[in-house]
DNA sequence: AAAATATGAATGAGTGCTCATTCTGTCAAT
DNA sequence: ATTGACAGAATGAGCACTCATTCATATTTT
């Protein structure tokens, strides 16, 4: 099978099952301690096989945070998009980032740790693009929410490094601490302290 | 030897290169692909003598990491001291971060980054204490700071959890983009945004 | 419409390599 | 002579990846 080339739905259907078993395990296991054994198991296909749909471990990786990444990126734009100011869509992003990473505690881990077990990851993907586009979508939201005169002036690629660096790192505090603390409450506080940092008056 | 006992001026000194060496290969080549025997290559001992000092691979990166945020911490606070208020100590603080942590990259993407390597990092350290403190730290200067009413009264441990993940982003978009922005300037936007989300009126 | 042939997807046992860790012998200090 | 630090070679466990083979489906031949 030629990878890049268009496929059967059953070969679609086979990718997209080791991608998910591969998210279930680096999720819960971790990159380095999940063997290519595992997820062909739990994919229910051959160890091999796993190397027709993807060039090696790292490339696995890749791709489920692409997919994973894409698909909620789409999920938070859908659901954003009936809110009738940028200043909302930017506000509610936050909430949604939230629930979207919460749903599946797994996806947030990987996200937020697991991902950075690839060592090539960051070398790899200098202009990588899926978080690229998570960052720019919330760039965009912040620059029309500036010209809609909602929010002040700022500096909105240092604003989406703001909320993406603290939702992440929240995530991170919160999995790891075995969710001592509630999440949706610390949300609120932090949401109110970029919401006045960003107010017009 | 025996580790936690106390030690000769040379072993603390031999423990010293060790983690220094450490650091430096952690940093540079990651975790996962650094090799103990570079390590002790480069420390000028041999590879045995590593395990004369600590107990794992794993292990030596933890007393890393201690070593280093420790270090890190005393100097910030060092440097900080003679700021007037609370809120004065805080706004330093990121300056100080970023400054430290930009003298030297490697350390940057060591603490940024690699850290997060360790599979059993957070697991075997629910309640890990470096980086507690380091967050503790920011968390009473903000409660300084509002008890001296010269910022808002918002949750301080959101607001360490903030200034803490967005930096933390902020370093490891900047090393890993290859430096291709100004991290002075981006800096200071993220302080005009907090200083606005945290100010009195 | 049955048989013969071709195609390429899928399998999974086996391979080979990479290190973390251990071990044994040496040396220095007292 | 004894103790403990140290060196560095040796070990072997773990695991990503390969590849000779099988199997299923499509295509051609009669």
């Amino acid at each position: 099978m030629k990878r890049n080339k268009k496929m059967s739905p059953e070969q679609l259907n086979k990718r997209k099952a080791i991608i998910e078993a591969a998210i279930e395990f680096f999720s819960r296991r971790g990159f380095h301690k999940t063997k290519i054994s595992q997820i062909a198991k739990a994919a229910g296909v051959a160890d091999g096989t796993v190397y027709l749909y993807f060039k090696n471990k790292d490339d696995l990786l890749i791709n489920a945070f692409e997919d994973l990444i894409g698909e909620k990126l789409v999920n938070i734009q859908n659901r954003i998009e009936h809110e009738a100011s940028a200043k909302d869509k930017l506000l509610k992003f936050f909430d949604y980032h939230i629930e979207l990473f919460t749903e599946k505690q797994a996806v947030a881990r990987f996200l937020a740790i697991e991902l950075r077990q690839s060592p090539d990851f960051y070398k790899s993907y200098p202009d990588y693009e899926p978080l690229k586009k998570y960052l720019d979508y919330l760039k965009n939201l912040a620059d029309e929410a500036i010209a809609e005169g909602d929010i002040r002036k700022v500096d909105t690629v240092a604003l989406s490094y703001l909320i993406f660096g603290t939702m992440d790192f929240l995530l991170t505090e919160w999995s790891t601490r075995n969710q001592k603390f509630s999440l949706q409450e610390k949300k609120e506080q932090i949401v109110d302290i970029v919401n006045h940092g960003i107010g017009v008056n």
